[in-house]
DNA sequence: CGTGTACTTGAGAATTGTCAAAGGCTGTGG
DNA sequence: CCACAGCCTTTGACAATTCTCAAGTACACG
């Protein structure tokens, strides 16, 4: 998993703090888990995890974006989750033997805090209210998985389009006068590869939703939102 | 969640016995665990849980099909997933207000186990390891829906099919002399939602297939596999 | 055995994918 | 600071696929 690097920047607490798997602990126990914790990380393109890889460790990004993805048979990338701050993975593995079922590359600088199997299950079995907090985290997560399942299901591909667009908006977004403006964290084609379409078919609904005055392409990784009630018609959100 | 009624035909331990989620627990624990269940029946259409409705129970599956969906906006009903015996869902909402935010009807008649919220809080707080157990199922869960997220992704109808074919072999399906015979949980129309295509268009990729002797529909809800190795080949399972 | 529902098949319209070329941004090196 | 190379993106044109609408067929149920 590339080379150790302890993190400078953070103190080991911080990390901790930030992670909603961890809001239920009381400051001892913070500490306790705190010292399981190691640092890492990984500059933008580096990858954290590759699709075989054994892993023994959950991984909480603490800092920065990172793309879960895989090759189809076809030798195309899928992209199955996008991760940012607070978000963790790797719990699949942790109570099996399983390799990785993915690749996991960073989009920016990435900070991450590992902790390992055996330490999360110390924590697991003293701790039942982390073990509830995981479950319920895992359940948020099914259910998200759920909501995008549904709009891969959708067949027009322009509803498809406006969903991605209003999902980052946001997770990535930040308000602006005259619109939400995206940070986008992948290019056109991670894009079209996460909606299963092609890249030059992105292109030409991101340009038709220009031309209709919905959103407006200010850079290439910089998107602003117009007209968010009209994406949010053709997404179906009625 | 329709009328109460109380399971005749199953003892209340078997029912547990039954479920991964529990095998790791003790005789002694089972019994206790056995207590806190509640049984009910459903026949085959019936509704076991509406959009909306506020659920307080985990359902384990103890005999038939069923299916959870939503409705798109336009309309059309798209199939989440499909459970059967020794399967459970609802978990999302034991540790949340949330309403349920799918549908669940029976396929078949059905037989389900019911644990309370409570109490499964008070099986989990008292027996970390079937916290353990259900973080693991809730993984393996997230790992067969990033397969079916990616199965999607795909932009090859064929490959599709081929995929949801095979799926069902594995998890409906008995061999037989000539091939895996499919005993179709949904109707063709169910299939092609839950695919995101027309059903037209599932019925003419069915009968290229047939044509290909790839397969054989013996009946409307059987299908015999006649030749596995090039469905997975469409499947991209090289 | 008849009726209704679900499924299959056909044909034309619409959408998307593919291939090709041009445009734009980024970073390197002079 | 500018020029150029390389990569990503956009646009165009055509081919392939799928969707829609419509008619006909098979099956299930009463």
């Amino acid at each position: 998993m590339g080379s150790l690097q302890y993190c400078e920047h953070c103190g080991n607490r911080l990390c901790i703090y930030r992670v909603p798997l961890f809001s239920s602990l009381s400051e001892e126990n913070l500490h306790q888990i705190a010292s399981y914790i190691q640092h890492r990380s990984f500059e933008k393109g580096e990858l954290l995890i590759s699709e075989g890889e054994s892993t023994d460790s959950l991984v909480i990004i603490h800092q920065g974006v990172v793309k879960a993805f895989r090759y189809t048979a076809a030798g195309r990338e899928q992209i199955l989750y996008l991760f940012s701050e607070g978000d963790f993975f790797g719990e699949q593995y942790l109570f099996s033997n399983l390799k990785a079922t993915y690749n996991v590359e960073a989009l920016s600088p990435v900070k991450i805090c590992l902790l390992t199997k055996s330490h999360l299950h110390k924590v697991l079995l003293t701790h039942p209210e982390v073990a509830i907090k995981l479950i319920s985290e895992l359940g948020k997560r099914i259910a998200q998985m759920e909501n995008t399942f549904q709009s891969m299901g959708i067949r027009d591909v322009d509803a498809r389009v406006a969903t991605l667009l209003l999902d980052f908006a946001e997770r990535y977004g930040r308000e602006a006068p005259g619109g939400t403006l995206i940070n986008l964290p992948i290019s056109r084609e991670g894009m079209a590869n996460y909606l299963g379409i092609a890249r030059e078919t992105l292109s030409r609904k991101l340009s038709k939703f220009e031309d209709d005055g919905l959103i407006q392409s200010l850079d290439l990784k910089t998107i602003q939102v117009k007209d968010s009630d009209s994406l949010e018609d053709l997404a179906g959100l009625s």
